[in-house]
DNA sequence: GCGGTATATAACCGAGGGAGTATGCAATGG
DNA sequence: CCATTGCATACTCCCTCGGTTATATACCGC
């Protein structure tokens, strides 16, 4: 999966909101569309476009679908983003605090 | 500035390749056309969709154009990106062992 | 000045994709 | 069984936007 793609995905707000509606835990079809004024064919399109992303799972439950959320693709725009942390956080603004830096990650991967 | 812009932004890989190389350091329109295979047209329109979000700033020097990388979007999807950690890091330590728990038996659930 | 360079912008075109509508289909419960 | 529910898909419309071509503008060295 490119990054490209996640980024594509979450270009457009409506796909966005559901992503975020998700972050509270699984919801069907209905649910979201429900929530976020969107029509069932356009809530399940973007679904599937989620789907094919690796963004949600989805379970058969009788006719209900519930969607659930994956990190697996917000996990790889946090990875992208790396090389540019130095920019804005200014604990790395010295070479020191850059090693330092990497020691303290070597730990927290335990 | 909405981060659905920045995302949209970032979702064309001709946009998102110009943020890499500037990653390096400041460059002229020509050098990132060149070197990303852009015609030059094509390359100072990408560049003014990425100025009018804030991505990059201009310098004139005198026909030339230096463009450099600036923080702050990026700096808003790394924002954004802050209420999904938990769901791939572990540093759940500091919330007490219960939700540190419950995190470590959704991981296995996987 | 004049040619050459570096960039921005306008005009145009074509494909892609978001949104709506209609339909198909499976599972449900009465 | 049959009407209803929940969802997916096919089809269509249409607007946005990436890309090319052509042109305008500004600056340099000579």
């Amino acid at each position: 999966m490119v990054v490209s793609a996640v980024f594509e995905v979450l270009a457009l707000p409506a796909r966005q909101a559901i992503v975020e509606r998700l972050r509270e835990g699984p919801a069907t079809v209905g649910e979201l569309a429900g929530a976020l004024g969107l029509s069932q064919p356009l809530a399940s399109k973007h679904l599937r476009v989620l789907r094919d992303c690796g963004f949600v799972s989805v379970r058969a439950d009788a006719q209900r679908r519930w969607y659930e959320l994956r990190p697996e693709p917000l996990r790889e725009v946090d990875r992208w983003l790396e090389p540019y942390r130095w920019m804005w956080e200014e604990r790395l603004d010295r070479l020191g605090d850059r090693l330092d830096a990497m020691a303290r990650h070597e730990n927290e991967e335990k």
